[in-house]
DNA sequence: CGAAGAAACCTTAGCCCTGAAACACATACG
DNA sequence: CGTATGTGTTTCAGGGCTAAGGTTTCTTCG
């Protein structure tokens, strides 16, 4: 279902050659003339370009029998360092999901193998996730791998447009961020 | 706080506030200090603030009695114009979506009543979907409050920085999509 | 014509996510 | 010390997505 390969190198000195969102705010200015669509140059690049980039990253992650759900509860115990271990609330946060979500990401990861869930004695309602050896072999093997492919999927910018791509997006979480609605009301 | 190379963005004016990702990285240059993380910069930040935008974008829609996925459908056939007809195919391609999702979309708007399906007189494997009067009604309140709520979001940064985001995400969109492999690797 | 192959869509099986409610445990307070 | 309330995790109900395979319908060509 992937788009068939269209001329490349259509245009030069750094033009911006017009992309599927161009059309689309095309066929909106026709359509409803009266809407400023102007947010959608930005946001629904950004939705077209973070399902891009996740159905690579989701084919490069199932290639080592993996889900993505699975490998952002792994790296994010790796990267915690020793022990490799972090209650189901911390992975709740640091993987921007729902702590619903993180019981069955862990199910899974535990029948796996990769992760035992371990109660604290302390208090007994946290349950801590903690990397077993296979986990913490499987999570350094693949997020190597991962790095290179994300660095093939930057190849096309420059490491100054990197630079500045990254900081815009951090500002627009921001933006996101602090415009919600704190509560109901 | 571990001051080791942490000064980098302190500072000057616009200076960019440490943001979870940066805390990402600091993690795996203590972890894996031999490994070259800064793909993370773009493409974490990324993840994360489409998975803030997603989390906006489904409550506003959801608020109308609509998912995200139908909302989608319903904007595609809207900017269409009139008769607001396509195929299943074209559908699938304009959404970034398998054809079995398509499916399961239009089952979901059928059965309220905001489009109907239509078979190709000429080719009958052919399906149409088009929007009810119901369905062209709905999306036309929802898109134009929709904006809006993007434009909240986009609160935080100047035009000449939505501007440069928007051309930075078009370049990445292609860069990733050409650097694809078109088939088993 | 008629069978092979292609194309468009649908079905199935499997995994993933959320919000709300349930459950287990901790803590505060009268 | 025992109920009320809060916190951390799990269960449940309801959707959503994909890959793979199935069905129906064209199209091609002997």
């Amino acid at each position: 279902m992937t788009g068939k390969n269209a001329g490349k190198n259509a245009g030069k000195n750094g033009a911006v050659r017009k992309d599927a969102v161009a059309s689309i705010i095309e066929d909106w200015a026709r359509e409803r003339p009266e809407l400023d669509t102007s947010p959608l140059e930005v946001l629904a690049r950004l939705h077209r370009t973070f399902l891009r980039y996740n159905t690579r990253l989701t084919s490069a992650i199932d290639r080592h029998g993996l889900a993505v759900a699975g490998f952002d509860v792994l790296t994010a115990l790796r990267r915690a360092g020793a022990p490799y271990r972090l209650t189901a609330g911390q992975l709740a946060d640091s993987g921007l999901v729902s702590s619903a979500g993180v019981t069955l990401r862990i199910d899974r990861l535990e029948k796996d193998g990769l992760i035992v869930r371990e109660r604290d004695a302390d208090d007994r309602r946290v349950v801590y996730s903690r990397l077993t050896d296979a986990g913490l072999a499987k999570v350094d093997e693949v997020f190597a791998e991962h790095l290179d492919n994300e660095r093939r999927m930057l190849a096309g910018l420059s490491p100054a447009e990197c630079r500045q791509l990254a900081r815009l997006l951090s500002k627009l979480e921001r933006s996101i961020e602090e415009t919600a609605v704190p509560d109901e009301g």
